[in-house]
DNA sequence: GCCGTAATTGACCGGGCGGTCAAGGAATTC
DNA sequence: GAATTCCTTGACCGCCCGGTCAATTACGGC
């Protein structure tokens, strides 16, 4: 198994460069017409080298989506760690996710791919409760001081990760580039949501 | 080439059967993984049968999808006869297609997956660009008189897109079964955003 | 009942896929 | 400089996939 190798430097470098160019492959091309030949030749090494930091095709997949969720996790956690008031995090919160999804259309192709195959969905399934989990406890937070309405944490946080995913959407598959007056809609769409 | 095929009436019966477990299985199983021995041998034919009614598999996804668009916008075309009103219109045709999402959660799932490779994403580009022009043609003639506000009739049909899209994948890729609610929260936002 | 065409069969094919492995080269450690 | 571990190579394997086709059968029109 490739999972507990010891990597030095060198390799961790070039088990990211396989993740990263990988990625790119699977979004461009899609996942199954990509084929791991295609991705060692586009890195420049041989096949064995894939199978020594991976054990699979699909392993790498799931790895990716996981490596994505906690990436994007840091991200918001950096975001709002500026701010102390609930509501204010939640914003910071919902642009940092905004701004992550203009940055990571590759990843966002992937996701879509990835729902229509049942065990990347698992892995999906589980990355989307834990984000809302996230955002349904700033949500109780702001609910405890007040700042807005009373209801079902995780039907609103759900909500607000619609509308992310939709401007991710517009993000990765639109034709031109978003109108940045469409990230003010969305954020006020979210933050007026919660008041009634 | 299957396409000038004069198909019998019993001809017409088998290709709708392949074209309907076809899209069950690919939904699903996903597309790659059903091979076309899988999609035979469940309708319980021999594999030339396939290519007797359709010229590769490509094909056949293209043709599940570019079906899947007439049917809905046929649908939308009945629910929006009896009204008169743009605006009732309007509503009814997003009512009818909130109903066919909840209907066809498995093209839901075809249609995300088409997304992730460039042949069927073309497709999908073209089909949806078709029933925002739809919807825009319909927002166009709400605002001559006066009844919503005026604005870019193609974002604002966009938009009312994304929400019904983003219902259906609740439907699709949800755990449970959706709050009858979600439907009017998601016709009332869409009917409020036009007002301003 | 005959004939033309629609429909069906399933063995077969070439190729490309994911994955393996014996062998050998680089670092690192002592 | 020997030993150990990390890393790399690329020919090779078996499988199964999408697709073909010559032969055969069912159907409809007359």
């Amino acid at each position: 198994m490739a999972e507990k190798r010891q990597l030095t430097r060198r390799g961790r470098q070039r088990r990211d460069k396989l993740l990263a160019y990988a990625t790119t492959r699977f979004a461009e091309n899609g996942y199954h017409p990509t084929s791991v030949s295609d991705i060692v030749d586009g890195v420049g090494v041989g096949k064995g080298v894939f199978y020594w930091y991976f054990d699979s095709k699909d392993q790498l997949l799931e790895e990716i989506l996981r490596d994505a969720l906690r990436d994007l996790r840091t991200t918001q956690a950096a975001a709002i760690a500026d701010a102390t008031d609930p509501l204010q995090r939640l914003e910071a919160g919902i642009r940092a996710s905004i701004r992550w999804s203009a940055a990571n259309t590759d990843i966002i192709r992937l996701v879509n791919f990835g729902w229509s195959e049942e065990s990347f969905a698992d892995v999906l399934r589980r990355g989307r409760d834990i984000v809302v989990t996230d955002t349904a406890h700033l949500i109780e937070q702001a609910v405890d001081l007040g700042q807005i309405m009373e209801g079902d944490p995780v039907m609103m946080a759900s909500a607000i990760r619609a509308v992310i995913d939709q401007l991710g959407q517009e993000y990765a598959l639109g034709n031109g580039d978003v109108d940045p007056e469409m990230v003010e809609t969305a954020v006020r769409m979210c933050l007026r949501g919660l008041r009634g």
